[in-house]
DNA sequence: TTGCTTTCTTGACATACCTCATCGTTTTGG
DNA sequence: CCAAAACGATGAGGTATGTCAAGAAAGCAA
C-alpha cells in the first residue's frame, strides 16, 4: 500500500521531471488528510485555502439551493486535484461544498506554499499551469454538452468519459452532475435497446 | 472615434499600469483585423494561431452538430478577449466556429509574440492570468447554471449578466447559448407577469 | 445475523420544452 | 425604395423530463 506521498510522487514522475531534492520539497510543504465518508474537506461559507491533491478515494464539489436541493458540479478521485479556485483565488467564502463520497486522503498544499514551490521548481510549476488548462478545456466541453445533448447522450458521455464516476458515485449525484432527476435517470439506465 | 489600439491601450490602462515604451512594443506586436458582419475570425477545422482582443463589434464562438444544428458557446464584444483556447494551446484543428455578428475590428496576438510579451512585461502577463482566471470562474458558474436552472431563469440572469448581448445578439443565438429553441425563448419574453 | 436507513426502481400523472407550420415584421442588399 | 430573405410571434399537438408515491433492494450499524 502506498504512502499518498509515493501517490503523489508516481504522478508527478508521469507528468515532468523532477530531481530528488525537489521531491524533498514537496514532501516537506505538504500535508496529509484523511477524510471519512461524508466528511466536509470544504463547507459553503468558508474560504478556500488549499489546492488538494487527491490520493484515495472520491470526492465531490457541490452547492445547496434555496430549496435544499444539491447540485454537484464535479466529482474527483485518486490523482485529480480539487479546490474551489474562485474561493482560492479572491479570498471569499465559497458558493460550494466539498465532501467525501468514501473514506480518503488528499495532501493540502496552502496558497503561499503552491506559490512558493511553481515558482522555486519550474517544471513543477509547468505542471500545475498544465492542470488548470485541462481543467478550462474541460469545463468548456461540458458547457458545450449541457446545451446541445439530451439527458440520454450526457449520461452516455459521461460513462465512457468518467467510467470510474459511474461505477463508484450513487446515482443520484450522477443525476444531479447531468442535470437531471435520479428518476429519470434510472429510466435512462434501465431501457433496454 | 479611437482606434482600435487606442481602445486596447484605455482597456490595459484600467487594469495595470505600463509605461510608455510596453505600449510602444504592444503596439509593435499586434495586427489589426477588420471583420464584416457574418466573416469568420476562425473556422471548424482550422488551428487557431491568435489571442484576439475586441476593438468594436460582438463575435460568437460556436459549433455545429451533425443535424446542421449551432450551439452557440459564447458571446464577447468590445474589450473582451475571443479564441479557442484549446485549439490554441494544443495546436489540433478548431471544433469551433468563430464569426463577426456586427462588422467588428479586432487585435490580433500570435501565440509566440503573446508569450514574448508575457515574458518582458510582467504587468501584462500578470492581466493575462487574471483574465483567464476570470474566464475559468465564469465557465464554472454558466455550469452550475446549466445543471441547476429552468430556461426562464437562464435567460433572466443572462439579460441580468449580459444586457449587451441580450440587446445586441438575435434571439435565435441566444437561445442557442441557453440551450432552448428560439420558440421557447420568445414565449419567455413575451409571457406577462 | 437483525433490523434500520438510504438508495434505487417503477407507475401514474403533470408540465416544461420541442416540433412544425403559418404569418406578420424587420433587415438586408441591389 | 423595393423585393427577398431573415427574424420573431404564435397556435396546435407531441415528447422528454419532472413530481409524487409506493415498494424493493442494497448498504450499514449493532
Amino acid at each position: 500500500m502506498p504512502t499518498g506521498f509515493e501517490v503523489f510522487k508516481d504522478y508527478v514522475t508521469r507528468h515532468t521531471q523532477l530531481n530528488e531534492a525537489d521531491f524533498a520539497a514537496l514532501e516537506a510543504a505538504v500535508r496529509p488528510k484523511k477524510l471519512r465518508k461524508h466528511q466536509y474537506l470544504l463547507q459553503e461559507g468558508d474560504v478556500c485555502r488549499y489546492h488538494c491533491f487527491i490520493t484515495k478515494g472520491l470526492l465531490r464539489t457541490y452547492s445547496v439551493d434555496e430549496k435544499g436541493n444539491e447540485h454537484v458540479m464535479r466529482f474527483a478521485m485518486e490523482n485529480w486535484w480539487i479546490s474551489d479556485r474562485e474561493s482560492l483565488l479572491t479570498e471569499q467564502p465559497s458558493r460550494f461544498n466539498i465532501d467525501a463520497i468514501e473514506d480518503s486522503e488528499v495532501l493540502l498544499f496552502d496558497k503561499p506554499t503552491m506559490e512558493m514551490l511553481t515558482d522555486s521548481i519550474p517544471a513543477f510549476g509547468k505542471m500545475i499551469t498544465g492542470v488548470l488548462d485541462k481543467s478550462f478545456i474541460t469545463s468548456q466541453t461540458r458547457i458545450h454538452e449541457a446545451i446541445s445533448s439530451t439527458a440520454e447522450e450526457k449520461y452516455n458521455i459521461f460513462v465512457q468519459r468518467y467510467p470510474g464516476f459511474a461505477l463508484r458515485a450513487p446515482q443520484s449525484m450522477i443525476a444531479s452532475y447531468l442535470g437531471i432527476k435520479p428518476e429519470t435517470l434510472s429510466r435512462l439506465r434501465n431501457k433496454k435497446h
